[in-house]
RNA sequence: GGCCUCGUAGUUCAACGGAUAGAACAAAAGUUUCCUAAACUUUAGAUCCAAGUUCGAUUCUUGGCGAGGCUACCA
């Protein structure tokens, strides 16, 4: 049992036995660092119950704490605040539970375990990823792990873009210009091929419009009457009607995506369980929405067109199937969710998608409940916020977006830039530093990213926001590096447990983090947060470098104090590595 | 217009309704015969405005102001 419960049990029952008054629940917090202690119960909120004044009754449950409490040593009270000092022997113990398991902060899954489908990334197969599917991707990927590691059974999914009248875009343009060029001939990644022809489409459409525009025909007109939108149009009914060759260039194409997407991945460090194609998926839900249409949750308009009805809910009306009887985006979506707890039975699942669709899923959330599904209550979108560039807002057809790999080369080169100008990798051999420069310098952009509360738009400045130093991952890593170089030094046995120990307020300080992990990875999930992971990882490597610059292992006075501050070292590396994968960021042996 | 999100040091980020609002970068000062100075230790600096609820509000409610998003029979 943990410590707050079982201070909390003894709390209610002291309070029970002198008052006669059955408290609902203790508030536990941290005991702020100007004050003595470690944990502090706050008297306030059970003044309500207790009729006395807040100093009485924290000094009357403080002397009961530390008479009938082994684990309390002693306690003060200031204003409404019961700060209690847990004892060394207590730290100790933790400590050793904490050593002898290896799989620290993680819940193993099990039989009951819920499963759930996490989806991120989802692109587009017209175009390249950019910064903002950066965002995704890595919030998505560290949610999976972080709902693995709170015990959780996790698929991770995407659902591929790749139809519509977009893709025929890059497919018109490529038959009229391309040359029959391909990756191979082109040099150059597949993704980055296809989009050089949608904006090739693009630039051609702008033309003509201008042309149009020239004869005489309003703006609205020229847009609609293109030539070449019109030929995309065409090419959209023929893939549509299963036209052969039309098939066969798409298939080309996309494939030459898919697989640069996968480079990306993978030099991202993530990947996916299960793939779902928009081409597969564009006709699902619209049986559902005939049932739904029988069950009165949805209604039919006089020009056949189907809606549902949420102003009760303080939202509009939305269409669910247009008057032609086609799929609108939420028919699909609806279909999907369907289709993927038939596939995997999951209990519920998470939709990594920007916020400029938070309406979107709360009408996808509300209309899967109003059909009766159970699953529907536990599904979350993780809407986050967009990335933003100094010059403004990033526009695919303006040039300004920030491509992924550009990115990450940029990142590693960054990393490399700084590690020769300090000249601390000297001794390195070229393979050893590469690998080195790619796990600086892509840590430094997933910790920059994750670190942010995801609904936080962030303002991404691709030169300066990579930072060295400070609340970063290189520092992070860095720290790590050292501990490893610290352990390699020490040559007395570490795995000896230390019973009883004068704990120095250094290693206390350390302890008492080192502690709180596991919750915070469970608090990490229950909000779908990654940045609560990094912030946690950041004050445990801080702490750790005030204890480690401040008490040396080796000029400890006992051999006691040695092995425990070894030991200490040992398990904040382990941690560090622990939270660091959740995130996704590797860490150095040495660096 | 309606709805949603955000507003904290010069800058980038923190803070289950809790004590004197924490860090980092930038600025100023210091610490290396001692396990990696990419470190550590100091100093200075902030809750958009106004009411309300509360023993207590950055946090909750209402009204302003500012930024962004949504408000398609596109996906």
């Amino acid at each position: 049992m943990k410590i707050q419960e079982i201070i909390s049990e003894a709390i209610k029952k002291a309070v029970k036995n002198q008052f006669n008054s059955e408290l609902p629940r203790v508030e536990f917090q941290p005991t702020r660092k100007d004050f003595e202690g470690d944990l502090t119960v706050v008297v306030f909120p059970m003044l309500r119950l207790v009729k006395t004044n807040p100093v009485v009754l924290g000094e009357f449950i403080g002397n009961y704490l530390t008479e009938n409490v082994e684990a309390v040593s002693k306690f003060n009270v200031v204003q409404g605040f019961l700060n209690i000092v847990l004892s060394d022997s207590f730290y100790l113990k933790e400590f050793v539970q904490i050593r002898k398991n290896s799989d620290y902060g993680k819940i193993l899954p099990t039989e009951n375990s819920k499963t759930i489908m996490v989806e991120y990334s989802s692109p587009n197969t017209n175009k390249p990823l950019h910064l903002g599917h950066v965002r995704n991707i890595l919030l998505g990927f560290s949610m999976a792990e972080i709902l693995k590691a709170a015990g959780r059974k996790v698929i991770k999914t995407q659902i591929i873009n790749d139809r519509g009248i977009h893709i025929c875009k890059s497919m018109l343009a490529w038959k009229k210009w391309g040359n029959n060029e391909t990756p191979q001939t082109a040099n150059l990644k597949g993704d980055k091929l296809v989009g050089n022809y949608y904006v090739k489409f693009d630039q051609e459409y702008k033309s003509e419009i201008e042309d149009l525009k020239n004869q005489g025909k309003s703006v609205e007109e020229a847009k609609q009457q293109a030539p070449i939108l019109l030929e995309a149009k065409e090419m959209l009914l023929k893939w549509e009607a299963d036209d052969p060759e039309t098939v066969a260039l798409w298939q080309k194409m996309n494939q030459w995506v898919y697989d640069g997407f996968e480079e990306t991945y993978t030099e991202l460090g993530v990947d996916f369980d299960k793939n779902y194609y928009e081409s597969n998926t564009y006709l699902l839900g619209k049986n559902v929405v005939a049932n739904g249409l029988e069950k009165g949750v949805f209604y039919k308009k006089e020009d056949g067109s189907v809606w549902i009805d949420l102003t009760d809910e303080g939202l509009d009306e939305k269409i669910v199937l247009r008057a032609d009887g086609t799929a609108v985006y939420m028919t699909q979506d609806i279909g999907t969710a369907i289709q993927r707890v038939k596939d995997f039975h999951i209990d519920g699942m998470v939709y990594t998608v920007g916020n400029e669709q938070d309406y979107h899923f709360k009408v996808l959330f509300l209309i899967l409940k109003k059909l009766g599904f159970a699953w529907a209550e536990n599904l979350y979108h993780l809407s986050y916020g967009m990335v933003d560039l100094p010059s403004g807002k990033m526009k695919s057809r303006e040039g300004t977006v920030v491509d992924a790999d550009d990115l990450m080369h940029e990142m590693i080169q960054t990393a490399k830039n700084i590690s020769e100008e300090l000249g601390k990798l000297d001794e390195f051999s070229d393979q050893e530093k590469q690998s080195l420069y790619k796990t600086i310098g892509l840590g430094a952009l997933k910790y920059f990213i994750l670190k942010v509360d995801p609904k936080k738009r962030i303002l991404f400045n691709p030169k300066e926001s990579v930072d060295f130093q400070g609340n970063t991952a290189p520092f992070i890593q860095y720290t790590y590096a050292r501990i490893q170089s610290i352990l390699r030094k020490v040559n007395f046995d570490i795995s000896k447990e230390i019973e009883t120990h004068k704990l120095h307020e250094k290693e206390k300080e350390l302890l008492k983090i080192l502690l709180i992990f596991p919750e915070t990875v469970q608090q990490a999930a229950d909000q779908h947060s990654p940045a609560l992971i990094a912030n946690y990882i950041y004050e445990l490597v801080k702490t750790f470098n005030s204890f480690y610059q401040n008490i040396s292992i080796l000029s400890a006075e006992t051999q006691e104090e040695k092995t425990f501050r070894a030991q200490l070292s040992k398990e904040t590396a382990e941690v560090v590595k622990t939270g660091f994968g959740l995130l996704g960021i590797d860490v150095p042996e040495r660096m």
